[in-house]
DNA sequence: GAGTGGTCTAGACCACGGT
DNA sequence: CCGTGGTCTAGACCACTCG
């Protein structure tokens, strides 16, 4: 008469979202602690850690020294969304990805990027504007700053064959980023360039890369009509 | 003249990001091994392991057995984006949320719903739609079908106070989704409960939620317009 | 087949933070 | 203060997969 054998962590975790979901511990329960559950389950301590930990990951637990592991009273569901570089994200649909170079300058940015890009302080930034096409047809519209200050090399760059990002990414490696996903209606300039009419509904990202305190890039993303970003939600197994 | 001091798995984790961006292994470089690394910085193998493993899920690093560890070669970025309930996300902007229950019936779901709600099948469902104001401003539209073959309970409940994702959440767990973001332009009916005119950029969200393989319900929420999501990428620290 | 990451164990110490 | 999670260790076995 063995009950089910918890050996591992994932075990342990199925075990762990099987009493919530049965409502042995509902929302706002506190849990055992891991000490009581590894005996419980018959397993190390660190084999329970493991599995609580990758719960408190994903949004389902919340746990806090001395104050215990308890079950989430809302649970948050956490998406993790992949941002691959624009050609992968091209070819993996089966078109063919093509980069065309629109303009390149040297100048000050605006303010609003300015205040982001060089910290509020006066700077010269590279303006970099290109079009990503998938088979053809326009796909996405660029429009890139890059901090001189933080990206000194790039003013020797065309950025006439190769896009910015994938020069950037190879060659000034970020830190951390941030990201803002929204939705706006096109203006005539990017209407035209994506080869729609104005008023045409455009998913657009915003993104932003550090080297640690210093901004290297912001970078506005204005996708074609029809673009959507897709991913999964739930207990990252 | 001891050299830094590598004892936890975050300072092993800064040391290869800092190899990484030094050059030192450049992108595609396999890495040497867990425990060659671990002799090198005078730890045990399972603060190695604990580092990489870190850095593999921010997809920094790509880890196959026997092939060893490299440095991923598109630096994939990853963003975790949460996603909390409409309340929380108005409260948090120190707004008053308020729920608007708008319709509630019982019918047989348009075809592209009955495809993933009902698995093709024929059924039944409960479409539910509510707007959510924020400091009696519209914030979001809602238009949802309930599964009643998964969520029965669901045809007792009237959802004129309480929103369906509320009750939801609280009564049928989920086990996993998918979610997709788009950019719409708001049809007149949409623009009308929103408040604003026809043509208005619309950020929708639309999320399925299952409970193994039965799905329990798909929203379309539509906000309103001047809405984002904002979030971080980059190393989690 | 053999090398590599994946994981488990039993024990230990530490840091945080409620009481 | 002292319970709880966070982490490290040293060793072991296993599973996958490349050559």
């Amino acid at each position: 008469m063995t009950p089910p054998q918890f050996n591992s962590w994932q075990s342990i975790q199925d075990e762990v979202l099987r009493r919530i979901h049965a409502r042995e511990w509902p929302p706002g329960t506190v849990i055992p602690n891991e000490a009581d559950l590894a005996q419980d389950f018959g397993c190390a301590r660190a084999t329970v850690n493991r599995a609580l930990r990758a719960l408190a990951d994903a949004g389902i637990l919340e746990r806090r020294r001395k104050a215990g592991t308890r079950v989430a009273l809302h649970p948050v569901s956490r998406a993790t969304v992949d941002i691959p570089l624009i050609r992968q994200e091209i070819t993996a649909r089966g078109l063919v990805y093509a980069y065309r170079h629109l303009s390149r300058r040297i100048a000050s940015p605006p303010r609003d990027v300015a205040a982001t890009l060089c910290a509020g302080t006066p700077c010269e930034g590279l303006h970099v504007t290109a079009l990503h096409l998938a088979s053809d047809a326009p796909f996405v519209f660029e429009d890139r700053w890059i901090s001189l200050t933080t990206a000194p090399a790039a003013a020797a760059q065309g950025f006439e064959t190769l896009s910015a990002n994938e020069w950037l990414i190879s060659t000034i490696p970020y830190t951390h980023g941030d990201i803002r996903f929204s939705a706006e209606v096109a203006p005539e300039s990017i209407a035209e360039l994506l080869g729609t009419s104005p008023g045409a509904p455009i998913f657009v990202v915003e993104r932003t890369t550090w080297d640690h305190t210093r901004a290297i890039t912001t970078v506005r993303l204005n996708y074609a009509p029809g673009y959507s970003i897709t991913t999964g939600i739930g207990t990252p197994s």
